[in-house]
DNA sequence: GCCATATTCAACCATCCGGTTGACGATCCG
DNA sequence: CGGATCGTCAACCGGATGGTTGAATATGGC
């Protein structure tokens, strides 16, 4: 069963989610490394890594003591299905994306 | 000045405002006509619009005593560009929206 | 002018959300 | 074994969110 679009697009609403997600496009990581870049505690990212992983959009595997993430880009596809439907946005724009990217983690990791 | 991805995304978390937006798809609709599908109260309807405003994803235009709502897809390009950068998903699949508009417009508009 | 219509405003309420801290349970390592 | 590391759990907190109702403000039509 696929999550909803509520699911999706409530757990993409916030930033700090978006660029934990961002960031496992580069790789699988673990939880503290996840958490590394941010200034809130493990327990505020290990809630936000619940949240994408109850939208599908990442999966947690435990193996030993670390619990490795990773992204599922698949699970936003219905939210990009449904968004397209509303006019046919140019397929993909990378420089676009990049520039995105860049904000994204500016604006979330606050390089202390 | 584009609104923010924070907007666009939480702006579309919710089910009833997505419903609004299928419903302007198909025409610029005044206040009271978009609130008649729902159950909840207009004052309810009035501020989902509000939002829908703020994020761009609609505009409203007062002529006499009635405020026209109008689509503006536009709004949803930057959050669609940036899923989009996860992984191209097919240019569009208008089956697919279709599904997708009609569940959407069944679950939210609860025909009493 | 007066009443109905269209819409927002303001106050209020319950619930959700994003964060904190501190305790706890596993697991690895020396 | 014992200590450090990894991560979640539970309780708590303040502020946002989604809804309500009732009053207020235009505007349009007779």
């Amino acid at each position: 069963m696929q999550p909803t679009l509520d699911a999706t697009f409530s757990a993409l609403a916030d930033p700090t989610r978006r660029a934990i997600l961002a960031m496992l496009l580069e790789d699988d990581m673990a939880v503290t490394d996840v958490a590394q870049p941010f200034q809130m505690s493990l327990a505020a990212i290990s809630k936000h890594l619940t949240i994408l992983a109850a939208a599908g959009l990442i999966s947690q595997e435990r193996r030993g003591r670390i619990n490795w993430c990773k992204l599922h880009p698949d699970a936003m596809r219905s939210a990009s299905v449904w968004m397209q439907g509303f006019g046919q946005f140019e397929p993909i724009d990378l420089d676009a994306f990049e520039r995105f990217l860049e904000a994204e983690l500016q604006n979330d990791q606050t390089a202390d």
